[in-house]
RNA sequence: GCUUGUGUGGCGGAAUUGGUAGACGCACAGCACUCAAAAUGCUGCGGUUUAUAACCAUGAGAGUUCGAUUCUCUCCACAAGCACCA
């Protein structure tokens, strides 16, 4: 057959001794920048994942050079980090050489694939000459007020040992080891990401993010409109602020929270008389990892402050004041005003507290009209503890399954009402009260009576204590037109259609809140009014004209906290002088660079390894020559991964971090791919970066990436995750040995939507291996004929493919492919023409073997140095088609039709089919559709 | 709980300004070649039935339409992300 190894070798060497793929700075072409994420070099190896991004952004790269543009396309390594340091620890190797090593695999495992990379730009984020540049950047950070050093209570791995970001410790476990985080209060440097919260959102207009990478990013950041609202105290002369985004509820506050580290409490130790309850419950809550205070969600607990009493700004009523730790300090005031009524997490608490609940909002259900008539009801549900059943009244056909429902007078209580109702329409007796809901604002329309009603209900739940029953008594229009039936919760979900008594059923069922919109009522100038803006609108002008309130956005984006307790890492370049404070390193004596030991491991008391050195640590200060001492942590990993795309437009430059005109040339990184997980972390902090240095003037655009797409997941054969445990895991080398670096790289295209999860099958990888075998084999059967046989296939081919490698749709692109080739093979030959744009169209995806077919059988040009085929739109359209004829909608003939017939010939053709003068025969044809060149469908009677 | 997705044959998946559901591939079955196997080629391949045809079928149910995998509503399941964010 072929030897793929040795073709394979053959044209990497060719493209790397003749530097094809290597990016010219300065150029007439069209610029186009495609990033793929640069890996981390684990101990692991290359994962087939890697391949199918690599591969994918290759064969675009590789198009988009035969198109003429001037492509760059690199690749680099990002080996700081916790991962390099523990390996090398465990290796007993210093992690500079551990690196090294990995760097060296993962580069020939790459290579091996056959990615134009230019090579010429590779560099490592642990370089000392990028690393450099890093720190240079930081110190413009800090020269511009951005860095700062502060006590903060950080999440604290105990395991590793440092310090982590909000995003490295989400959920409460630590990103890397998986333990629980706990919080530690320690001096951190800080970057003031907060600050750009809104930038980092209004930025997101400006790219072309798909929208799943856009929603995560703003939900991240977490922009919420509301208000600071204050509640004065009562025994002291000061107020309590709270932000809330529901200012319309206002009149339903019925207590307050504030978090257990609200500096109030400490203020106004004097007036609090229960202050060693209140101390007690806050060294609990500190003793509680992050993971504990936020997986017991339910159970709520707090402590009441007796002593300080809130008053309520509109109805001057008072209000009691709760610690608790579901209430955080680090958002908003670190307080909060409780509406159990309408918030889950304020209901929980008001339940095991026993506070009363105000609803201020009323669901509505049903459709308001005009000139609606006003009633106050009941629905009634009866339940029998015995059956595990309820009382329903099935009114058949003239009103479906309900249950007990009745009109209340005016002097009767709901309570009253219903029981009455209930005795009156089924004759029970013996029944006791259990619960009633909160109201229920239903509109409807009685046609029988012409009238719209507005209705006030109340749900009340009964349970049957036993059968004693009387005689019914109805009205002359009940009797006879309804029975009684005991049905289970199922029937009544399936059964029950009245909007009213299902809505009623579903709250008796899941008892308490009501969060969504309403009608406002106990709630003095917003009684009645629906619209929930308004409202909140109408309440927030209200307060601020009385001066009770300001209008306040918050963010839950918080400030990066961007120091690591770790050696393998770039040193913060700072130095600190008991006389000048922080000093920075001066920018000639960049880089500092992480000293040669051989002891790197982290100290029990979470200060950096680096503290141990004294070499490192104790120095002069660069502004007053006394003695000072160095900062000793270092950066966390995601530093030198926040500007590396910057530097592949300028690597090799020692003058500057890179030259602006390159940066101009290159502009921003117009495709950038990577994986969903860092949809968040790393491109919010490289987007918060780039936007920084272009506020100081440093870049030329504000957002650095104008596409983001994510690919999916390559799992084992099974749909899970490839895991050494589970021993699923595929080595591409293997495959590559076997089958070939084509056969993987088509295989990879070829497996699904690039943007989902797909499952490996070494069964399809060889169908794929089949398809190239059959496009070799395709050279025997070379005539010598010139151009298309089948024209019009092989110009929709060209467009296909050109289409879906611009969308990313490669599985349908690779089918597209083996379309054309099926087709080649029934003709049984094909001209040099056809074989070529076969093969052309295959390059960027299987680029060995198809350069090798091309010089074989001396079909021209060489593949990576000419010009993508073009397709001709006129040659597109074949001569005749086919359509399809339906009958009411249903498929019944086909017909084929001349590319130039008129409408009223296919109409004829289509009833001239048997089959489909079977279906229209007496009958009468209402209208006929006729879509050219897709169907013709008749309609009948 | 919230947000975002996704639900199509035995499997991976095609098809959306609404217009032949199942392209392409895998697996499977039969045949050819072979002493045999592999490789290769050819044929078949959603289900049911009274089978040149009809009916059913894109998670379930309703709706709009001449026509719905595609649009609307309700519900269910799964996945990922966020999670006491006031």
């Amino acid at each position: 057959m072929y030897n793929f190894k040795k073709i394979e070798k053959k044209w990497q060497d060719y493209w790397s001794e003749n530097k094809i793929f290597e990016a010219q700075d300065k150029s007439n072409k069209e610029k186009y920048y495609i990033l793929v994420e640069f890996p981390y070099p684990s101990g692991a190896g290359l994962h087939v994942g890697h391949v199918r991004s690599y591969t994918a952004l290759d064969a675009y790269a590789r198009m988009e050079r035969m198109n003429g543009k001037n492509v760059l396309f690199p690749m680099g390594w990002d080996a700081f980090g916790a991962p390099a340091e523990q390996y090398a620890i465990k290796n007993h190797i210093h992690p500079k050489d551990a690196v090294l090593e990995n760097i060296k695999t993962f580069k020939k495992q790459i290579q091996d694939l056959g990615i134009s990379f230019d090579w010429s730009r590779e560099f490592s984020t642990t370089d000392p000459e990028y690393y450099k540049w890093t720190q240079w950047q930081f110190l413009k950070f800090f020269e511009h007020g951005m860095a700062y050093k502060a006590k903060k209570n950080i999440n604290w791995c105990p395991n590793c040992k440092t310090g982590l970001s909000n995003e490295d410790s989400s959920g409460g476990i630590c990103e890397r080891c998986g333990s629980s985080v706990i919080q530690k209060e320690k001096e951190q440097w800080m970057l003031k990401m907060s600050e750009y919260s809104e930038q980092l959102l209004e930025g997101l207009d400006d790219t072309e993010f798909q929208d799943r990478i856009k929603t995560a990013q703003i939900n991240w950041i977490g922009k919420s409109t509301g208000a600071e609202v204050t509640f004065p105290l009562k025994e002291v002369d000061n107020a309590l602020t709270v932000y809330t985004t529901r200012a319309d509820t206002l009149f339903g506050v019925t207590f307050m929270v504030i978090a257990p580290e609200h500096p109030y409490i400490d203020l106004y130790q004097k007036q609090i008389s229960n202050m060693d309850a209140i101390l007690q419950y806050r060294e609990q809550t500190k003793k509680k990892t992050e993971f504990e205070r936020t997986q017991l969600v339910k159970d709520k607990t707090g402590v009441k402050i007796e002593g300080l009493t809130a008053i309520h700004p509109l109805t001057q009523r008072e209000i009691p004041i709760y610690i608790s730790d579901y209430v955080m300090m680090g958002y908003g005031t670190g307080s909060i005003m409780a509406v159990p009524a309408h918030d889950e997490r304020d209901y929980a608490f008001s339940k095991k507290f026993g506070i009363e609940v105000i609803p201020v909002i009323e669901q509505i259900t049903g459709t308001p009209r005009e000139n609606e008539q006003k009633k106050s009801s009941i629905v009634a549900v009866l339940y029998d503890e015995k059956t595990d059943k309820y009382l329903t009244i099935n009114w058949g056909e003239k009103g479906g399954r309900l249950f007990i429902g009745g009109t209340r007078n005016e002097k009767e209580t709901h309570l009253a009402c219903a029981k009455r109702e209930i005795i009156e329409e089924t004759g029970y007796t013996n029944i006791e009260f259990v619960t009633e809901i909160l109201p229920i604002n239903h509109h409807y329309y009685a046609y029988n009576k012409n009238v719209a009603y507005e209705i006030d209900s109340i749900g009340l739940l009964f349970k049957l204590i036993d059968d004693t029953k009387i005689e019914q008594q109805l009205d002359e229009d009940e009797k006879g037109n309804f029975t009684l039936e005991w049905v289970d919760k199922k029937t009544i979900l399936n059964e029950v259609k009245d909007e009213l008594h299902i809505t009623t059923f579903n709250n008796i069922l899941n008892p308490g809140v009501y969060t969504g919109d309403g009608k406002m009522i106990h709630s003095e100038f917003l009684n009645g009014l629906t619209d929930k803006h308004e409202c909140i609108d109408k309440m927030i002008q209200y307060l601020e004209e009385r001066g009770l309130a300001k209008r306040k956005v918050n963010y839950r984006l918080q400030d990066w906290i961007f120091s690591r307790q770790r050696f393998w890492g770039e040193p913060i370049p700072l130095i600190h002088c008991d006389t000048c404070g922080w000093v920075p390193v001066p920018y000639e004596d960049l880089p500092v660079l992480l000293p040669d030991v051989t002891e790197y491991e982290p100290t029990d008391d979470g200060e950096s390894p680096l503290a141990k050195i004294a070499s490192f640590v104790n120095c002069k200060c660069p502004k007053c020559g006394k003695d000072a001492k160095r900062e000793t942590d270092t950066m966390p990993n995601w530093a030198g991964s926040s500007w590396y795309f910057l530097r592949y437009m300028d690597p090799k430059n020692d003058k500057e971090f890179v030259n602006m005109d390159k940066l101009k040339y290159w502009g921003k990184v117009d495709w950038y791919n990577g994986g969903m997980e860092h949809a968040t972390r790393h491109l919010l902090y490289a987007r918060f970066w780039n936007q920084f240095l272009y506020n100081i003037g440093l870049v030329p655009n504000k957002e650095p990436f104008n596409i983001r797409v994510a690919h999916g997941m390559i799992l084992g054969d099974g749909g899970e995750k490839m895991s050494k445990s589970k021993g699923n895991v595929i080595n591409p080398d293997d495959i590559i040995k076997e089958f070939g670096t084509d056969a993987l790289r088509t295989y990879e295209m070829f497996i699904g939507d690039y943007e989902k999860d797909a499952s490996w099958s070494t069964n399809g990888l060889k169908g794929c291996k089949k398809f190239l075998d059959r496009i070799w084999r395709l050279q025997n059967c070379i005539n010598d004929g010139k151009g298309y046989t089948k024209e019009a296939l092989v110009h929709r081919t060209i467009k296909k493919v050109t289409e879906d490698l611009q969308n990313m749709k490669y599985n349908t692109a690779v089918s597209a492919l083996m379309i054309l080739l099926n087709e080649y093979e029934k003709q049984k030959s094909v001209s040099k023409d056809e074989l070529r744009t076969l093969i052309h169209l295959l390059n960027p995806i299987a680029p060995h073997i198809t350069e090798e077919i091309n010089e074989q059988s001396h079909l021209g040009e060489m593949l990576c140095k000419s010009n993508w085929p073009q397709y001709d739109k006129d040659k597109m359209v074949e001569d005749t088609y086919q359509m399809v004829v339906q009958v009411n909608g249903k498929v019944r003939g086909k017909i084929i039709v001349e590319s130039g017939a008129n409408r009223e010939k296919m109409e004829m053709l289509a009833k001239e089919i048997p089959n489909v003068r079977a279906h229209i025969e007496n009958k009468e044809i209402v209208k006929v559709i006729v879509i050219p060149s897709k169907i013709v469908n008749i309609v009948v009677k």
